[in-house]
DNA sequence: TCGCGAGGCTTTGTATACAGCAAGGGGCAA
DNA sequence: TTGCCCCTTGCTGTATACAAAGCCTCGCGA
């Protein structure tokens, strides 16, 4: 692997996981010596940290991590929305009935297990990048499937921010069953409008359980 | 201004323009001594095109022009209806209705001033560049601004590829004015349906205009 | 004549050295 | 004492040199 990917990778990561957290300064020298690569491959992890929205480059200051503000939030979902809503019409219009069905039960049948033991919960969030990555390829679009990709890490963001409780997994786990059934019957607006339903949700469960501290910025 | 900006904006507009078709290897050596910029800076140049999508990275080969075939410019468009539609909701529901009651005033005037000379269409496009603009400040929404800033790159490369004729853009005027007045008139859905309705036909004359030699790829 | 392999050559990937610039601190003057 | 200016210092931006990896080609053997 190259040494400007396996930058990149660990830079997202840190930021992702809140180890690097808004406002921190990336400077290059100071990156490059703790990653271990030289400046030239680093440089390039930070721009492309920059083109995905997750830093920004700041005149003299260098590149700093990206802000995420409740404000910001709900700009990220509304863009949400008008992508995963268009994905899941289209996945109802082209993808496999059997394969969403078959998701379907499996989520429709997780609620029942989740309790509030981590190891179910790691299942369940399997099962929902499982129905993600079934969108992603029934949807047979690779730029709608780039920007929900990049949409993702943004929203892998977030999740580390407001960590769901059970009773929100076990409504999100009825949510998703229903988008998949929607999927599976090929009904279009349906799959749509359950997307848009589990958006709206999801967003003001986040909003309810935002950190006081991130709040800010 | 810095030398990998220049080298990345000469080198979009020459694949925007098509001076680089399709196809075409971008070598580094080769690229940084017609720019007149060294390897580093056009290596980051190269590496923001990738990110667009302009250009992909080929292993082995070095980075390459990309394709835009008709089924690339349908996904393409399912893209756009997505962020275009939102977008023009949120521009219904946030907009200032005077400045859009303006916009759609002028564009209704248009088909009337619209000849097959060639300085009336540039101030069409200017007037549908300044609708864009419009939404773009109305929706007050960073993320999905930024979607629909990557996505127009493309677009500026289709609208090169098939010229519209004089018919078309007086009809394109129309169906901009419909947009610019539910959203004067803060309509959010038919602000979406209108949308909808000129991606539709702008992709369907598109493709009937498709020239042939372009077909492949 | 065709297939396989080794060598060279071109390419990318990485490191480092240099230049220009901007910001911050210290000193001097009012 | 305070404000302004200059200097220093660290940074980013750029260039170039080096290393490694892939592909093409030429030659040899079957």
């Amino acid at each position: 692997m190259k040494a400007s990917d396996r930058a990149y990778a660990s830079l997202r990561e840190d930021i992702v996981e809140w180890r690097l957290v808004p406002g921190t300064v990336l400077g290059e020298v100071e990156q490059s010596e703790r990653l271990g690569v030289s400046r030239t491959p680093l440089r390039e992890a930070l721009a492309r940290l920059t083109a995905d929205g997750l830093a920004t480059a700041q005149r003299g200051r260098g590149v700093v991590v990206s802000e995420l503000s409740l404000g910001q939030l709900g700009e990220l979902f509304e863009l949400r929305e008008a992508l995963e809503c268009k994905a899941a019409a289209l996945a109802a219009q082209r993808g496999d009935p059997a394969r969403f069905a078959d998701l379907r039960d499996r989520l429709a049948a997780a609620p029942a297990l989740l309790a509030d033991r981590d190891p179910q919960r790691q299942e369940y969030y399997a099962l929902a990048s499982e129905l993600d990555a079934a969108v992603d390829e029934a949807i047979l679009n690779t730029y709608l499937a780039q920007s929900l990709a990049g949409l993702r890490v943004h929203l892998a963001r977030v999740r580390r921010l407001a960590r769901d409780d059970a009773a929100r997994l076990r409504q999100a786990a009825v949510e998703h069953a229903t988008i998949a059934g929607a999927i599976a019957d090929r009904n279009a607006p349906l799959a749509s409008a359950a997307t848009a339903v589990h958006l709206s949700n999801s967003l003001q469960h986040i909003r309810t359980n935002y950190p006081k501290e991130a709040a800010h910025g």
